[in-house]
DNA sequence: TATTGTTATACTCTATAACTATA
DNA sequence: TATAGTTATAGAGTATAACAATA
C-alpha cells in the first residue's frame, strides 16, 4: 500500500515539473521576443490561417479586449499584420509576417529539441511506464476541471 | 525502439499537464482570493517565519520592488502585516494575520486533496511507473535549465 | 559606502463597460 | 438588433532607475 508520503512525494514532482515546464518554455519564447501569450495566438493562427480577432479571442479564451492588445504587440514586433476582411468591413484579418510563419514553424523544431532534452536515452521500459502514468493522471485531472467547471 | 510520433506524444501529455495544473492551482487560488504570485510569498513565509522584504524577494526570485506590490496586496486584502524589524529601522518585518495563517496551513490539506485527485485508486505499479519516469525527467529538465542558466 | 524599501516610470496580461461602424 | 473591434478604465505582475533613510 502506498504511503500519504509517497503520494505528496509524487506531487511534488507534479507541481516542479509544471513549474520548469513553464519557466523553459517562457525563456525559450523570451529569446524570439514573444511573451507566452503572444505565442499562443501565433500558435493557433498557425493552425488557423488568416483568421478574425474574434475567432482568436474565442480559440484562446480571452476577451475581444485581449486580442486587440495582443495583436498591437505582435504588429509593432513584425510578427503579424492586420488586413481588411475582404467581405466583412467590421473585422480585420490578422495574418503572419514572413517573420511570423518562419518563428511559428521553428515552434515545432523547438518542440523536437525538447522531446529530446526530456526523452533521449530513458530505457523503453521507463518510458512507456512514464507515459501510462501520465494517461492516467490527465484522465483523472480532465475529469476533476471538467466537474468543477460544470459546477461552477 | 520509439518512433518521433511517440516522443512527441509524451511531450504533448507534458505539456498539457503543465498546463492544466497551473490552471487548477490558478482556480483554486482565485476561490480563495490569492493570486499564484502572492500565494508563492504567504508560502515563503510559512516556511521561514516573519522576514523583512529582501529576504523575501531572494526567497521568490523577483525584484524589490515587486515585493512591495505583493506585500501591499496582501496587507490590503488582510493576509500579512508590516511590521517594524526591532533592530534594523531600515526593514519591515512581513508576518501573517491570523487569516493568512490559517490560509497558509490550508495549503497542505489543499494538496492532499490535489494528490487524491491524481492518485487515488491508481495501481501501484502504474503509480511507480509514474514516479520513476518523473524523477528520469525532472532529473534531465533540472540539468538542461542549470547548463542553460549557466551559459546566460 | 552598502543596504532597505520606496517612488517614478514603463510594459504585459487580464477584465468589464461604453461606443462606433457595419451586418 | 447583433456583431467586430475599439477606447476608457482598472487591477495585477514584472522590470529598471533614482532616491531617502539607515547601517
Amino acid at each position: 500500500m502506498r504511503t500519504d508520503d509517497q503520494r505528496a512525494a509524487a506531487l511534488g514532482q507534479v507541481l516542479e515539473l509544471a513549474l520548469l515546464v513553464n519557466d523553459d518554455m517562457t525563456r525559450s519564447l523570451g529569446r524570439d521576443g514573444l511573451t507566452p501569450s503572444r505565442a499562443h495566438l501565433l500558435w493557433e493562427l498557425r493552425g488557423r490561417g488568416p483568421s478574425t480577432q474574434s475567432v482568436l479571442a474565442a480559440a484562446l479564451g480571452v476577451s475581444p479586449r485581449n486580442i486587440t492588445g495582443l495583436v498591437d504587440g505582435l504588429v509593432a514586433t513584425g510578427f503579424v499584420t492586420r488586413e481588411p476582411h475582404p467581405t466583412d468591413r467590421r473585422a480585420t484579418l490578422v495574418s503572419f509576417t514572413d517573420r511570423g510563419a518562419r518563428t511559428a514553424a521553428e515552434f515545432e523544431r523547438g518542440q523536437l529539441e525538447f522531446a529530446s532534452v526530456l526523452f533521449d536515452g530513458m530505457p523503453d521500459r521507463r518510458f512507456d511506464g512514464l507515459v501510462q502514468g501520465l494517461a492516467d493522471v490527465l484522465d483523472r485531472l480532465r475529469a476533476a476541471m471538467a466537474t468543477a467547471e460544470a459546477r461552477s
